[in-house]
DNA sequence: GCCACGATCAACCTTTCGGTTGACCCTCCG
DNA sequence: CGGAGGGTCAACCGAAAGGTTGATCGTGGC
């Protein structure tokens, strides 16, 4: 049986060489192509296509220092931009707020899993996404998890979008100009935010959302 | 000539691993212990002490989950506790705001790297450490550099303790009260704040005072 | 088909915040 | 001694944010 053919997204030329050693170690898995960030993975993906060696798993950071950005690169793979059929891809982070997570499985991740997991975890996540199964790291599920029978309130994607902005001083005009809505509906929202938060104004609600890791930590 | 021995903390497997293989290439070095926290990396330099093979240079991280941090660690490793002579420690981080290299500097780290530095760069900068010597990454030299030049209005002790006020939500007349001084002084010194940190208002002081680590992070 | 719900927007009003000016007191330091 | 700088307070004004009501639209479930 053909080994699994693996590409690495990544900006750290340390982790890549972490990874690839790691995943190297391991039978059945080969990593193919590097790239240090979204624009170069489509551009590899692409290559590769042509070639007729197509990827089988895309393991692909988030923050990715200046270039193309995780989520967005992967939206765009789950698009066909590189190639159909689109490879799995599975998300190998740092962090786990509940903004990234739900970005990356909104733009069609197939895992998550963070940097500090155990390499036979990380290999078990590769082997999960190349069989099309879905791959969470422990800490990711159980967050999952917790949105969907929490007695608390739960914010909606878009008042997550919000609270981030929220959170790095904007003011509601800016706000509503990024997010290409009306002021009314910035502060709709905020209403709303306010209400599942328990908090009365923004500052509250950044504070709150920060230690309930449903924004990223500053 | 014998090899630099190098100890490696970093709480992901994954950078570990890269650093072992990457370093592990380079003639004259060699990777004797790993710790994921810095205790374990107190603990590993003290056995290596007592049994004859001292450690030559230390790669460090800042970030460290839950375990003790990269600075404290520095700190505590140069005041001897794993025995003396203290090695080098060269800090190697994601990381570089102002706050994070004072803080490393101060503690007694002998350089600080950059995770998305080129391997080369890596390893000059340990040849660097061992030598006795001081090892910056460009960006990191830059920054401080700036900081010369233009030094950063300092925040008083007074100003701090009410943006840490600031940022658990509180309004200017809750924060009157905690601190016994009228609204009127709060928002005198809220406009110093704003002018110091170069912003207009209270929820873009809190991001810029987290970012640069003012006040504790969330 | 209807209901629930999220997202969108408008109008209105009250409260808070941001910004300014000017003032007084204290301590530290040259 | 006298200035510099921090901390305190007051009054004022315009801008922004908070809060309410009500409404439309689309999607997804029953």
């Amino acid at each position: 049986m053909n080994d699994i053919r693996v590409l690495l997204v990544d900006d750290h030329p340390v982790v890549r060489a972490g990874l690839r050693a790691m995943l190297g170690d391991f039978e059945g898995l080969t990593v193919v192509a590097e790239a240090a960030d979204g624009g170069a993975a489509l551009a590899e993906l692409s290559r590769l296509h042509t070639l007729g060696e197509p990827v089988d798993v895309v393991l692909m950071d988030l923050q990715m220092g200046a270039g193309m950005d995780g989520v967005t690169a992967t939206g765009r793979i789950k698009a066909g931009e590189a190639g159909q059929p689109a490879p799995p891809v599975l998300i190998l982070t740092t962090y786990d707020s509940d903004a990234d997570i739900l970005a990356a499985v909104e733009a069609g991740a197939s895992g998550y899993m963070l940097k500090d997991a155990p390499p036979e975890q990380i290999r078990q996540a590769v082997l999960a996404a190349a069989a099309g199964q879905t791959a969470l790291a422990p800490a990711v599920a159980a967050r999952l998890m917790g949105r969907i029978r929490s007695p608390e309130p739960v914010l909606s994607a878009r008042e997550i979008q919000l609270l981030e902005l929220l959170a790095t001083g904007l003011g509601n005009r800016a706000i509503a100009k990024q997010l290409f809505i009306s002021e009314a509906t910035v502060k709709t929202h905020l209403v709303h935010i306010y209400g599942k938060l328990g908090v009365d104004n923004r500052t509250a609600a950044i504070s709150v959302a920060a230690q309930r890791r449903i924004i990223r930590r500053f």
